[in-house]
DNA sequence: GCAACACTTCGGCACTCGCCGAACTATGCC
DNA sequence: GGCATAGTTCGGCGAGTGCCGAAGTGTTGC
């Protein structure tokens, strides 16, 4: 595999629509990365087949279903990397009946993103970390050192997280059309958001839901109301 | 711009030769990349064309001369993420005269790569710095706790480098085949090579020479003897 | 066993893309 | 001015790619 292979995978408009699906981090089955994209299962799953080879995503089979995702967190932080260089407006899915639309409009409230926050709700929480001069955003999103202190006093220490990817880093969100935090500190976020129960995530999906206890929890930390 | 047309400027063999070659930082002739990847000029000149379309490269005209470079580290990481995701053994170019010989013996031995340290020197480095369990390599390159001390001594505080790159990362060898450091912590490491005279530059191109003091240094601080 | 379903394989079509050489423009050197 | 050099534009060729629908495979549920 060269870099010309690799980014060819990416090259393609289809391919392109399955990988920023994925980011969400879950397993999708062809036909709903089929419908995602506007192709023929055919096509989907001749495009997928070359994705898994290439190791870009990865496979696990499930009776008549073939649930693909993305192989590994650094494979997703390629795909997150090469579309925030894109400056492009990404364009949301419409909703083509009832339950999708119900289902949409809750993905745009809040959401995962991979492993970090997205959706109205992630957005939020950038505007006002980024606001209070937590990171900044001079060439590229940085941690400050109030930034720093701010995780530590959450019970996220900067020095334990995985040095191998940006601590923090913009990723672009199709429902608010603006930033919100991934990287390394996003995940973290993320991570805390779940695990305190700010959030939950509603039924087997991406959505989340932010809890009673996350509002009021959300507002003395960073000011934030819902 | 898409994601996939970003990608699409990279899926060709021959502008990927274009990127990699860049990645020393220079700025290049149309004509010496095509050389440098085997095609007429006109192909290297609609290729180079494309390229700074995209906002991945940069030129600079000069006289009779079109110099072209990498648009901004951001490029150069992507460039760098894709070509560490391909297990790719790059092919280093073929020197056609002697000139040319003697200047790729010497960036064999020892020269910058975009920002860091390559070449037998580079890998060398690296070596000693992974069997000194400073960084590791499980699951993608990450520094240890002995690492963080070990760097805070040479007077480099991983808590004020960048926190918008990974603080290592892999960069593939084109001269060595093997992997070599790079990221925020390569970029600091070569920084204070320079700055320290452990190295200097051979001219004005991206080889470098080993100083006396650099050698002494490099045998007390990773017992490196070159 | 049979029908419904999810997915895959195959053949064929249309289209794009990379490449070259030839002709052309612009610059530098004498 | 005259010639060599660097780069660009254009036409055309061949290879590769994405797409579909039709036919085929394997799984689930009745």
């Amino acid at each position: 595999m060269s870099l010309a292979q690799i980014a060819g995978l990416l090259a393609d408009h289809t391919r392109a629509v399955f990988c920023m699906a994925m980011l969400d981090g879950r397993a999708w089955t062809v036909g709903e990365l089929a419908r995602q994209a506007g192709v023929a299962p055919s096509t989907a799953s001749e495009h997928l087949t070359r994705l898994i080879a290439g190791g870009l995503m990865a496979e696990e089979r499930q009776g008549r279903h073939r649930y693909v995702r993305l192989a590994n967190p650094i494979a997703a932080g390629l795909i997150e990397d090469l579309a925030s260089y894109a400056p492009s407006t990404p364009t949301p899915p419409i909703p083509n009946n009832l339950r999708a639309s119900v289902r949409m409009s809750a993905e745009a409230r809040a959401r995962t993103c991979y492993d970090h926050l997205a959706g109205h709700l992630g957005v939020a929480i950038t505007d006002a970390i980024v606001n209070r001069g937590l990171v900044t955003d001079d060439m590229g999103l940085t941690v400050t050192d109030a930034g720093v202190a701010w995780l530590a006093n959450l019970g996220i220490d900067l020095t334990s997280l995985s040095r191998s990817r940006p601590m923090v880093r913009g990723c672009l969100d199709w429902t608010e059309r603006r930033t919100h935090l991934a990287g390394a500190v996003g995940a973290a976020l993320c991570r805390q958001a779940l695990d305190q129960r700010w959030v939950e995530r509603i039924g087997s999906g991406r959505a989340l839901k932010v809890t009673p206890g996350g509002q009021r929890t959300l507002r003395e930390l960073l000011g934030i109301d819902l």
